[in-house]
DNA sequence: AGCTCTTATGAATCATTGA
DNA sequence: GTCAATGATTCATAAGAGC
């Protein structure tokens, strides 16, 4: 199977008139925040960050099949004091352009940035917004089990005759348990909380996120052949990411250095000497990268 | 000193206006969520939950003092699909009542409920909403310090684990002593991310969340003689926490046998017969229960 | 007392059926 | 059609019982 990696140099909103229409299975993305990082992307104002990413938004709706999922990794920054609200205006002009809000998960940044303010504590947490175009969606769910919690073990030695019917909920909540459908399974179903600590290895780019973010996305909602987009590409992470799992991906990058570094990092397909055994590598496979 | 317990019985916003403007220094609580605990409060519709809950801010506004706090938990619901949204039109319209929303922190719920659905995992957070009245506020930061990074966390783990089984075989080694003073020197400021399991009571009521929730607010938030307000009261944890750490409390509730609960719990003034080294109970405190 | 084992339980969500 | 009621599904934790 061929691997393809597009990356497109130049403003996202322009860019994405070049990908086609119902085209990409997973979009993946942290946008630059508010006003920060204004010595790289030049910075948007949080009063107009909702109209900037507007127009952007519509497109990605255009080029999501109708079984892709949108992943927008964001997080409101203080403004004289404040949260600003800025996210959550993006979220309900978001829905008005037809975008469902399906779910809000949560990434717990596990080793934050140290700091101390009068008025508020580290923040160690970030938003990632699951957005849908249709309540019907592809999700793996399988691919993300976590190992079952300890007490399973115990829990499981012996089971009482409670234990291998169902057990209602006394006070009728609607809640119950068979304790016997648990006996052959050692996996569980994670939640929506994502712990990952920050990534320490900062490469050149201001606001990476760890791979495990994106890995974990791709692994929930593609599969191996499917379409990944990062409209605001940066250090590349999640082409990296999508290119080791066997997805087809997309990059926009509007900084011509980061750009020329993921194109690099990419074009020389070196000799497949990784260990076979590896998760993602199970059989050698032909990356192309096609840069326009 | 004396510890205050004012209960009132009836409607939150009727109950609100007997209590005197600026005088509260830190209201938490746990409204009901829109349409749920139907069994127990009516169940607000989501498309009304706003417009029911903008009266009783706007008293809470009044009777908060200039640097006093308001910790809003609360999380929204799925409807048809979708995250409902009432609680970023919560926000704003608050904001409109001039409320800064200072912070969000998160709750991660460790035990959270069961359930699988073929679009979303267990949901695990809850949000805790801080609003203000003014930029500059009380916040004693010190007080909910912990211990420095996890690898900490496991070594005092062990410790203890030893300082148990050597207690069987020598009382009063002092070890535990050691311990605290170990404890001491590395502590650090936490994050706005709180790791907490929810109540899990086999008891006569259910407290909708651990008693440590509202202890951290309080502790962080007010010092000792301060006055705390819970509107929607409940089972009283809050009021109870806030009564063990010294600090006046209200609360207002507005089913009979929830008020008669906490009241008939609050009411026989024990002897103090509890560990003098106990935290929160450091001297004899006399408690005076206004039921009105 | 201390340990192990058992039991209860919770701000849920979705698919299906019936009115 | 839309709306309401019912059934099915699922962890991790703490209290309590038993040894």
């Amino acid at each position: 199977m061929k691997t393809k990696t597009d990356l497109y140099l130049g403003d996202c909103t322009s860019e994405l008139e070049k990908i086609d229409d119902c085209s990409v299975d997973l979009i993946f993305t942290s946008p630059p925040y508010a006003d920060q990082r204004q010595n790289t992307y030049g910075g948007i104002h949080p009063d107009k960050y909702v109209a900037w990413f507007l127009p952007i938004s519509a497109r990605l709706f255009q080029v999501l099949k109708p079984t892709g999922s949108f992943i927008l990794n964001i997080k409101e920054r203080v403004i004289n004091g404040e949260r600003s609200t800025y996210v959550m205006e993006l979220i309900l002009a978001m829905k008005k352009q037809g975008w469902l809000w399906t779910e809000e998960y949560m990434w717990h940044k596990k080793n934050c940035y140290p700091g101390k303010w009068p008025n508020r504590f580290r923040d160690s947490w970030e938003r990632l917004l699951h957005f849908t175009k249709e309540k019907k969606f592809n999700m793996y769910q399988e691919e993300v089990m976590v190992p079952i919690g300890d007490w399973a073990k115990n829990r499981l030695k012996n089971l009482s005759d409670t234990d291998k019917t169902r057990d209602e909920s006394k006070v009728g909540s609607g809640f119950g348990k068979n304790i016997s459908n648990w006996l052959n399974r050692d996996m569980t179903y994670p939640t929506n909380v994502l712990h990952l600590a920050t990534e320490c290895n900062n490469k050149n780019h201001s606001a990476t996120f760890p791979a495990e973010l994106p890995e974990w996305f791709i692994k929930l909602f593609t599969k191996e052949g499917d379409t990944v987009l990062d409209p605001f590409m940066g250090s590349g992470t999640t082409n990296f990411v999508a290119n080791k799992m066997r997805r087809h991906s997309i990059g926009i990058e509007i900084i011509p250095e980061y750009y020329e570094m993921v194109k690099n990092k990419l074009q020389p397909v070196e000799p497949y000497l990784l260990d076979p055994k590896t998760k993602y590598e199970k059989a050698k496979s032909e990356r192309r990268i096609a840069v326009r």
